[in-house]
DNA sequence: TAAAAATACTCCATAGGTATTTTAT
DNA sequence: ATAAAATACCTATGGAGTATTTTTA
């Protein structure tokens, strides 16, 4: 499990292309990825209805949980600078 | 970043092997594995004095966070099984 | 045509293993 | 002697790229 972070780029991009702009990756890895996820979880996360990318249920309910643990990983760095200082 | 697990591993441990035995891999990765987290977050995280191995106050400030993290990851199945669920 | 998504490959980086060393019990 | 941790080295799997195809706007 890892690949959340491509999840919720393409969840809130819903263009494949545009998530993987914005993740500086191609287009096909993060298909790859995205199917890995699918795959592991046992849910299909996108509905690809052809012409427009739209979230499941499953995957209305990974986006707040996803972001989320992604908010806390990203500020783990800080959350360690404070801890590291002497103050308190 | 994901070697949380490792990490988590290591501090509820404290010893390496003990901890490679749970994760199912041989301690020489899981050496590298926690020296690269250390790396990335710019903090030591364990103190190797010779013979025993104990958290840095980096490492306590880490440990319930990448706890919390972890069980949030682990429920992500359980939390998406629900959702698929008709019921409400 | 142009743009999006997926597939089929190829390739490389990163993660894991084995062997070995050092140190301490 | 044993056991733990780290280092060096080798291997292999997984993730990323390019090229191509299909489909739709």
């Amino acid at each position: 499990m890892f690949h959340l972070r491509y999840f919720v780029a393409v969840a809130e991009e819903l263009i494949f292309s545009a998530a993987a702009r914005r993740l500086h990756m191609a287009t096909s890895p993060l298909s790859q990825r995205i199917r890995d996820l699918e795959k592991e979880l046992g849910h299909r996360l996108f509905e690809r209805d052809s012409h427009s990318v739209t979230l499941t249920s499953a995957g209305e309910a990974l986006l707040p949980l996803a972001q989320g643990v992604l908010e806390q990983i990203n500020a783990m760095p800080w959350r360690l600078q404070e801890a590291a200082r002497p103050g308190r």
